[in-house]
DNA sequence: AATCAATAGTTGATATATCAATTGTTGGTA
DNA sequence: TACCAACAATTGATATATCAACTATTGATT
């Protein structure tokens, strides 16, 4: 078998755990006070306002539970309000709040030129191409390739 | 900004996912009680017996609170034997029990296919130029880039 | 030999992932 | 209307990630 650290996926991993940390770092150097993971459910709230928690889940390919257990770190920290929905009590209605909107804006800034910056010295068309494999990958391996 | 679902990072972290749920349910399907990660810490028991829990954390790229955890539950589940270091005390002694013996040889077989299934109709020169660009990305994301 | 920085590993706290079980709600249907 | 399947979200349990603080040991230096 071939060596764990010269595997496909062992370098994908490595990546997607370098990137994150370089991430979640630039966020800390910037004085933000928000993790990752945190960002990405705030900014699908905001570009999606009337989802359903589980809408988000599967538009950020996070389980549920994790969405539930995000938003409440949201709405803990002040980016999030969460009431009942006046229409469907299964449901919340997710509201930014003041700071969320700030600190949306201000990512928005910031977020792409911290995707520029790791992937500086490559051609797009690398970039492309690789999209177009990782779409191939994930056809390979989703379970009921419907 | 670009949409997140178009971003490159967050393709790489669904591929990541979504190829991690593959290969946990093929190791499932196959009657394999381990997760990926205990696999990957036991493998590199095996590949490199006289390593620090350190080391090991630094080859798979794992924190080394995060080693010492899966080696714990490796020892739990009768994978791994830990034994105080004959010559230093501060290190253990790892020794893979029979049952971890044949699990590693049994997966040895499977995890190739399981790979070849995620990268089916992939070229091979894709795979390489993905390498590259990866290594990039991690090169651009090091902190002190030493 | 006494001291101390470096090393190996653990532990605690918090965040996230995953699966399964559960609660409450809604809408359709017998 | 009473029932029930589908839906929305939560909760519990366990695994892993990450950072920081901590213990014990070693090796080098004085």
């Amino acid at each position: 078998m071939e060596k764990l650290t010269t595997s496909f996926f062992y370098n994908l991993e490595k990546t997607v755990k370098i990137y994150r940390q370089f991430f979640q770092n630039q966020f800390k150097i910037n004085g933000f006070d928000i993790t990752l993971d945190q960002w990405l459910i705030l900014n699908t709230v905001a570009e999606y306002p009337d989802c359903t928690q589980n809408d988000i889940a599967e538009k950020v390919f996070k389980d549920k539970a994790s969405v539930t257990r995000i938003i409440e770190l949201l709405v803990q920290n002040g980016f999030l309000l969460r009431d009942i929905h006046p229409t469907n009590r299964r449901m919340f209605q997710l509201t930014i709040t003041e700071k969320g909107l700030e600190t949306i804006e201000k990512l928005t800034e910031l977020v792409p030129q911290i995707r520029q910056k790791a992937l500086e010295g490559i051609e797009p068309a690398s970039v492309s191409a690789a999209q177009e494999m990782l779409a191939m990958i994930v056809q390979n391996c989703i379970p009921t390739s419907s």
